[in-house]
RNA sequence: GGGCGUAUAGCUCAGCUGGUUAGAGCGCGAUCCUGAUAAGAUCGAGGUCGGUGGUUCGAGUCCACCUACGCCCA
């Protein structure tokens, strides 16, 4: 039993089909998501499958995976790990009404609401295949025992929660201002007014009088009432056909508010805009506080005409109120109020009643009194009411204005913004319960809860929950000519009411409209037309996903509340909110403990990808080229999940490389090797006192590993755990195999070369795990040879295997740091090197270096020999203050220095420059020693201790030195002949293993090698009396021969010199 | 118009409660190292840390305002 050969050239993509067939095979999905006892919670935010799967998906789809699949490890039973989708709205209809070239709601009666509601339910599932494909290509984990809003189940749910809302006083009738066509005689959703607004519109402009009343005030206007007797209040407005409708004036409670004379009259308007709309002539006379205005009655300019069944509270009529809302940007600072038309949330605000001026045909209604202008279209009757306002003195002004104003996208009539009876949920009613349980919650990004969403819920207003449509959940409300309504709860209860048998029953419109029964007191109940915003379906998944309560009370019970849950930032004022909202209302708590919420992908330019733009980059192309595993690396470790990013597959390309193909070769080597020497993981492991140091930093950085990722794990922070998995890959490939592969090599099979074996299986092994749940594919490939190959009692899937442990016998964080320090003064090493022109092949005789503290400078001790070998010296030698031949200097450390000495710190600094000699020196060794210095400062002595300073080393001479942070590497340059002659050996060495390379020669092959040109050459010969069996160890030459090579071998040419040169030929044996 | 977020090298991103010479990867140039690697190392070019002002001994970091972009709302 060993491990299979893995070939470095390999194909992810191919790699990830032969993996699903793996798990299919094994049926590995099913017995993942069956796994685990302890309960974690998922809840997955449906879909709409009438549109293909984009990236955005493949996002969204990942980080939901990831996070269960971790869990999963962990030994979890994850709940709720299905699918869903989501397949009532306007959106659906929308695509249908295009298909059948439908113009609107009149045409789709006209077709029948049959038939059109079962084009709809066809509709969403165009591109299921698709969705289903992409879901298993990309390894996002669910039981296709999706739910599905539309379902009858699923529906009986909603009206069980609306029910529970109803008796709860939380559902609720009233007005709601729409975009209507009184043409059409329908609303229009926000998305058909978006296709019809217009610029530049002319529209009347007036400037009105409403006259102060004489009497009536409330207190709090009562007080200034008298000063404002025989004045007006100045509004303007662009609608007169509303003013009829007014029922209040609106002023800014913090603005200042002018009571002005002019051509012997007094208003008040706001007094920052007397001058641009009075002029100066204008004389103020006496300025208020908006609030302070507030309860002033006015005399009404018209008779509005209540709603229909409404009683109208007079006393509330016609006062000023104070809302923030008001601008002062143009206008006059007072603002004409008109719930009907369009300020119904501040009407409400302020208990104002609702009153009317036109109808739903837009004419001026009767209802008003006889005026010359009713019965007439709205916008013809603007002229005929301003005149009429005239004729009574009370038009201050009036003029024309151009604006941007809505018209119908279909027949062009001006629109109306006109309160309809709508359904609301009170959300308002626990606003303050709202805001407290998202307290409760872990964001990622944190800023949201405070943010975005914490905003929202301040701001929060009632959720206006009816659509006049026909595919979506139908309100289950039924109500009598009387206006007598009830809410039924259930299918069951329905039947009860309907006296028959409804099991067949579809719960959609039209079947469910025709449901109808005789109450006693009040007639014909009948359904109301109006269906359920499908924000209100998904958001109340967590319930009716199990059709609770009819059914699933027990698992229920489990999954009431998600541990977690993931979608991309623009469900803030969506899903979120809505499962938010109803959880708060319903059952008063947070719906989800843990969220994450992502940014949007943009294009290579930072744009917004979408279909016109022709920017949409197709997730099938990467995943077929790069693999879903790199590119979901990518997206895992390319930026916070937050943020927005730009997609390009460039990047996607970067993780393959960097980390994909990293990982890989650090496997596809250790196989090759286990394999040739027939290694297999001993059943006892490996004693410990077998480990080389380098094998113990290994472990224990593997360990720190394990506890960093699985701490960022727990809180969510799925980049933070990638990365730190992709910096241990990097240092396992660069660090532990390239310094230990000589240990693969050897031909002895002793308890140093079982050790390294040991430790890179269990790095590899180990890692392998950490990366499952982010590269599902790869890691399963990976863990099927090293783990399931030789172990067939293994769990038979990586994703069925437990997330590793932090085994803290392992664990040595100094260990890690002094490695840290090593790797520092190597790449120091290096660059000292390079400052001085000398090949690492070329030895020398001594290497001089510092750690910043004692303490680490003894830490690097024990890597001499680790820093012998990378740098190619002879001799280690570790400095330290009592070493002479440097020069030190210091400066302040000021993380602690600038809080301790605040102003002082300049001087404080440059007393410290000055230091130098002897003194220097002194001072160097106190602080290695940990003992405080001695400085004068501006006067006065100080004592700075040890860790207050940060001491360098400047360069001794005739020495390659390199410096940075406190590390010092400084290189002897002189070369003896002796060094010389090595360093050409080495020389030797490396080229002609390019010659066998170049020649296509296989590792083992035995060879011959010539040497042209070197027979007589001094310097040739005596290095290879000294170093021949070197160069014939490392080659694998059988022979060295100083004669030119035959034209049958390999050649290449070595220069020694400008003048010499050693032709070398490579023959195999 | 309001809210929230983002802005650091050509590109993608780090930069903890303010602190020392602002970093990494990719890309570019040069050199080196290399019989696991599509890899690695060193050096170099490339930064007014979006702008203006402020607080501070000290600001990429904190505050105010502004600009651009994104999302949501009006």
């Amino acid at each position: 039993m060993t491990f299979q050969p893995v070939d470095t050239r390999v194909s992810f993509p191919q790699l990830e089909e032969r993996v699903l067939k793996l798990w299919n095979d094994h049926r590995v999905v099913e017995k993942n998501l069956a796994a685990g006892d302890r309960p974690f919670v998922f809840y997955e935010g449906p879909p709409t499958a009438n549109g293909r799967p984009g990236l955005h998906h493949v996002i969204s789809r990942i980080f939901k995976d990831v996070i269960c699949r971790y869990r999963s490890m962990q030994g979890y039973r994850i709940i709720g790990r299905r699918e869903g989708w989501d397949t009532h709205g306007l959106p659906v209809e929308i695509e249908v009404e295009k298909a059948l070239g439908f113009n609107g709601k009149p045409d789709i009666e006209k077709y029948g609401i049959a038939e059109f509601n079962a084009r709809c339910r066809e509709s969403v599932w165009n591109y299921i295949q698709d969705w289903k494909a992409f879901t298993e290509r990309i390894a996002y984990w669910v039981s296709d025992d999706a739910y599905i809003t539309y379902d009858n189940n699923y529906i009986e749910s909603l009206w069980w929660i609306l029910q529970k809302l109803w008796q709860n006083d939380l559902l609720f009738r009233d007005y709601k201002v729409t975009m209507h066509c009184p043409r059409c005689g329908t609303s229009l959703s926000d998305h058909e007014v978006n296709l019809g607004f217009q610029d530049d519109v002319d529209d009347p402009s007036v400037w009105l009088r409403f006259k102060v009343s004489a009497a009536d005030h409330t207190a709090a206007g009562a007080r200034h009432a008298a000063a404002l007797q025989h004045a007006a209040f100045l509004a303007w407005t662009t609608t007169p056909w509303t003013l009829p409708g007014n029922v209040a004036l609106a002023v800014k409670p913090d603005a200042d508010y002018a009571l002005a004379s002019i051509d012997g009259e007094r208003v008040v308007m706001a007094l920052a805009l007397v001058p641009h709309v009075l002029g100066e002539t204008a004389v103020v006379e006496q300025t208020f506080r908006g609030d302070e205005l507030v309860g002033v009655r006015y005399e009404r300019l018209f008779d509005g005409a209540p709603g229909s069944g409404d009683t109208v509270d007079e006393a509330r009529l016609y006062r000023v109120i104070a809302d923030e809302y008001v601008s002062l940007e143009d206008g006059t600072g007072i603002v004409h109020i008109a719930p009907a038309y369009g300020d119904l949330e501040i009407g409400r605000k302020h208990g104002l009643p609702t009153l009317f001026s036109v109808d739903l045909a837009g004419m001026v209604m009767p209802e008003l009194g006889d005026l010359p202008f009713t019965g007439k279209f709205f916008k013809e009757a603007d002229p005929d009411i301003t005149r009429n306002l005239k004729e009574r003195g009370l038009l201050f002004r009036s003029g024309r204005v151009k604006h941007s104003y809505p018209f119908c996208w279909r027949c062009g009539t001006a629109l109306l913004y006109y309160a309809k009876r709508s359904w609301y949920i009170r959300t308002t009613a626990k606003k303050d319960l709202l805001v407290e349980n998202n307290k409760q919650i872990a964001w990622v990004p944190e800023h949201i809860r405070e943010g975005r969403f914490g905003n929202w819920l301040e701001n929060n207003i009632d959720w206006a929950i009816s659509r006049e449509r026909y595919w979506g959940t139908p309100l289950p409300i039924w109500m009598a000519e009387d206006g007598y309504t009830e809410c039924i709860g259930s299918l069951a209860e329905l039947e009860q009411k309907a006296g028959r048998n409804l099991k067949d029953l579809d719960l959609h419109r039209p079947y469910v409209d025709a449901i109808t029964w005789e109450d006693a007191q009040h007639g014909t109940m009948r359904r109301i037309p109006d269906v359920a915003d499908c924000w209100f379906d998904s958001g109340a998944m967590p319930v009716a996903q199990w059709h609770y309560p009819m059914e699933n009370q027990e698992l229920y019970q489990l999954a009431y509340q998600a541990d977690y849950i993931c979608e991309a930032v623009d469900q803030t004022r969506g899903w979120f909110y809505t499962l938010h909202a109803l959880s708060t209302l319903l059952f008063d708590r947070p719906a989800f403990k843990n969220v994450i919420c992502l940014g949007h992908i943009l294009d290579g330019e930072g744009q917004k990808m979408s279909k016109s733009k022709g920017n949409v980059v197709n997730p099938w192309t990467v995943i077929n080229e790069q693999g879903s595993d790199a590119l979901r690396w990518y997206l895992f470790t390319a930026s916070p999940p937050g943020s927005p990013r730009r997609f390009s597959s460039a990047l996607v390309n970067e993780s393959l490389r960097k980390f994909m193909l990293t990982l890989w070769n650090t496997y596809s080597f250790f196989v090759t090797y286990a394999g040739l020497d027939g290694w297999v993981p001993p059943a006892h492991g490996v004693a410990n006192q077998h480990l080389a140091p380098i094998d113990r930093w290994a472990l224990a950085r593997l360990h720190a590993l394990v506890h960093d990722a699985t701490a960022a794990f727990e809180a969510y922070d799925v980049t933070g755990a990638a990365r730190e998995i992709e910096a241990f890959v990097d240092e396992l490939s660069n660090w532990y195999v390239r310094r230990n592969r000589r240990r693969f090599w050897k031909s002895e099979a002793d308890s140093d070369k079982q050790a390294a074996y040991a430790t890179l299986y269990t790095c590899l092994v180990t890692v392998t795990k950490l990366a499952a749940p982010f590269i599902p594919f790869a890691a399963e490939a990976i863990y099927q040879n090293l783990v399931r190959g030789v172990d067939a009692a293994a769990p038979e899937s990586v994703h069925l295997a437990r997330w590793p442990q932090v085994d803290q016998q392992l664990v040595d964080q100094q260990l890690v740091d002094d490695t840290e320090v090593l790797l520092k003064a190597v790449s120091l090493g290096r660059a000292a090197r390079k400052a001085a022109g000398l090949k690492i092949r070329q030895p020398l005789r001594q290497l001089w270096v510092r750690a910043p503290t004692a303490a680490g400078t003894d830490g690097l001790r024990r890597f001499e020999a680790e820093l012998r070998d990378e740098l190619n010296v002879k001799e280690v030698r570790f400095l330290d203050s009592s070493t002479d031949f440097i020069e030190y200097r210091f400066k302040p450390n000021l993380r602690i220095v600038g809080k301790k000495y605040g102003k002082l710190v300049p001087q404080l600094t440059a007393a410290l420059r000055e230091l130098s000699g002897d003194t220097a020196r002194n001072a160097a060794r106190a602080v290695e020693q940990g003992q405080s210095v001695w400085l004068t400062v501006g006067g006065s002595e100080l004592e700075l201790q040890h860790d207050e300073l940060l001491v360098e080393t400047s360069s001794p001479a005739g020495y390659a030195v390199a410096e940075d942070g406190g590390v010092l590497c400084a290189l002897d340059t002189a070369l003896t002949p002796e060094l010389t002659s090595e360093g050409l050996a080495r020389e030797l060495v490396r080229n002609i293993q390019d010659a066998r390379k170049e020649a296509g020669f296989a590792i083992s092959d035995r060879i011959v090698v010539y040497l042209g040109g070197a027979d007589g050459d001094a310097e040739v010969e005596a290095m290879l009396r000294s170093w021949g069996d070197y160069v014939r160890n490392e080659t694998l030459a059988e022979d060295l021969v100083l004669t030119a090579p035959p034209e049958s071998a390999y050649q290449v040419v070595l220069d020694l010199d400008d003048a010499r040169s050693i032709r070398i030929g490579v023959r195999r044996q």
